[in-house]
DNA sequence: ACCGGGATGTTCT
DNA sequence: GAACATCCCGGTG
């Protein structure tokens, strides 16, 4: 039988992984496992958002209640509701008082996909099932009980982990989805070639 | 393939 | 009252 290189067994990323410069945290989420409730997938897509100089953060007008948790310690779940319907959730990154985050924007569903196909209705094919920030919060069972959660820690129903696959060499950078201020940032960070992005890069 | 619109309700001005 | 870090469906070419 065969048997995984054993380096490490996969635990949850630690807080020092979190309190880093938001754009050093956000590429190398990429390829991390997120595990959530219903199951786990690879992380594909990621958004940056935050400081003073991004006007398409939450935080961008400063602390409010629902955007208290991006100006605390890194390493906790931030999700909000999004057009009236759905769940996004996000990662807190660098320390407190520097409001920022990382939107997990898609995912390559790895186990627990019978679960997902259930949680996602509609979805015909795997590729539905996780590639859009919405979609992987319901594939995986992730709402709004579950804001303010702390990731780091080994029992939390929320975590994120290394199996020992590295992010990618050529993690490419575009502009983000969605915006109407802000636009012009190319803070998506993607594996390229993965059919679970919530769009293609255009090239 | 691309494009347009509707669903639905919280948040902040 | 407007805006919104989305998704899904139905139209047309």
């Amino acid at each position: 039988m065969k048997q995984q290189p054993a380096e490490t067994e996969p635990t949850p990323l630690n807080r020092s992984f979190f309190d880093r410069s938001v754009h050093e945290v956000a590429p190398d989420l990429l390829n991390k496992v997120l595990v959530g409730p219903n199951g786990s997938g690879r992380i594909v897509e990621v958004e940056a958002y935050g400081g003073s100089d991004d006007p398409g953060s939450h935080a961008f007008r400063g602390p409010t209640p629902r955007t208290e948790l991006m100006f605390g310690p890194p390493g906790f779940l931030y999700v909000y509701f999004s057009y009236g319907m759905h769940w996004c959730a996000n990662v807190v990154t660098e320390p407190s008082g520097s409001a920022s985050a990382v939107l997990l924007r898609a995912l390559e569903p790895l186990s627990g996909v019978s679960g997902m196909y259930a949680a996602r209705g509609r979805a015909k094919r795997d590729v539905d099932l996780c590639s859009g920030p919405a979609k992987l919060c319901a594939a995986l069972g992730i709402d709004g009980d579950l804001n303010g959660l702390d990731l780091t820690q080994g029992s939390a129903v929320v975590r994120i982990v290394d199996d020992g696959v590295l992010p990618p060499a050529d993690a490419t950078a575009t502009t983000r989805i969605g915006l109407s201020k802000g636009a012009d940032l190319a803070w998506r960070y993607v594996v390229l070639n993965s059919p679970h992005l919530s769009r293609k890069i255009h090239p």
